[in-house]
DNA sequence: GGTACATATAGACGTTTGTCAATATGGATG
DNA sequence: CATCCATATTGACAAACGTCTATATGTACC
């Protein structure tokens, strides 16, 4: 509600150990079903689906149906995202 | 129950409009005085102090006392704090 | 349609955060 | 030492955040 820079958005959305587990897991398994992210930390499924919705919200994944299931993604903007804000702030661009 | 994640405390540092424009600055302009950076914002003094105090605590910044000013300058880790996170995040790595 | 399962939303509640006014600290200089 | 200037700290307060329980929504299968 309050700030729109679309940068602090995302730092936000990373910025807290739940998220940034979750963004871990994805990075390390692309595709993951909502309900497997309750393996990472003890926190409640409505806490879950919070969370996922702050990193939809700021743009860091994405969320397709598959039948009964939803499966979350690192969203394809993310990356570069990442780096633009890397580059504003320390010179860095992306790799891979 | 503060996270002791640095990760999380480093990116909690840059989520915030202000901070993130203090940052800013200090990539642009390396070594502000903490009177200069009330350019960009409208908050009080003692807010500007809390903000940078965070961003040190953090390990974005470091202070140095020049005379009777104090002198705020980007920490040297910052840089590769910062791609560290980045590389276990999206696979960037710090080119210059 | 009805039931079971997976996910989202609503509402409540304690904690943390950002902000300010007031005050303290500390160096420089007369 | 006294005073000024720059910065930090304290204390208070509202707003935002993370979390829960309870409930709603939506999908699949009988």
């Amino acid at each position: 509600m309050k700030s729109i820079d679309p940068d602090v958005q995302l730092l936000s959305a990373l910025a807290d150990p739940v998220r940034l587990s979750f963004v871990r897991q994805l990075v390390e398994n692309e595709g993951v079903c909502a309900c497997d992210f309750s393996e990472c930390c003890t926190v409640s499924q409505p806490t879950i689906s919070h969370h996922l919705k702050v990193l939809r919200d700021a743009g860091v994944v994405i969320s397709e149906r598959q039948g009964t299931n939803i499966v979350y993604s690192l969203s394809p903007e993310f990356s570069h995202r990442w780096s633009a804000i890397g580059a504003s702030l320390a010179g860095l661009v992306q790799v891979a």
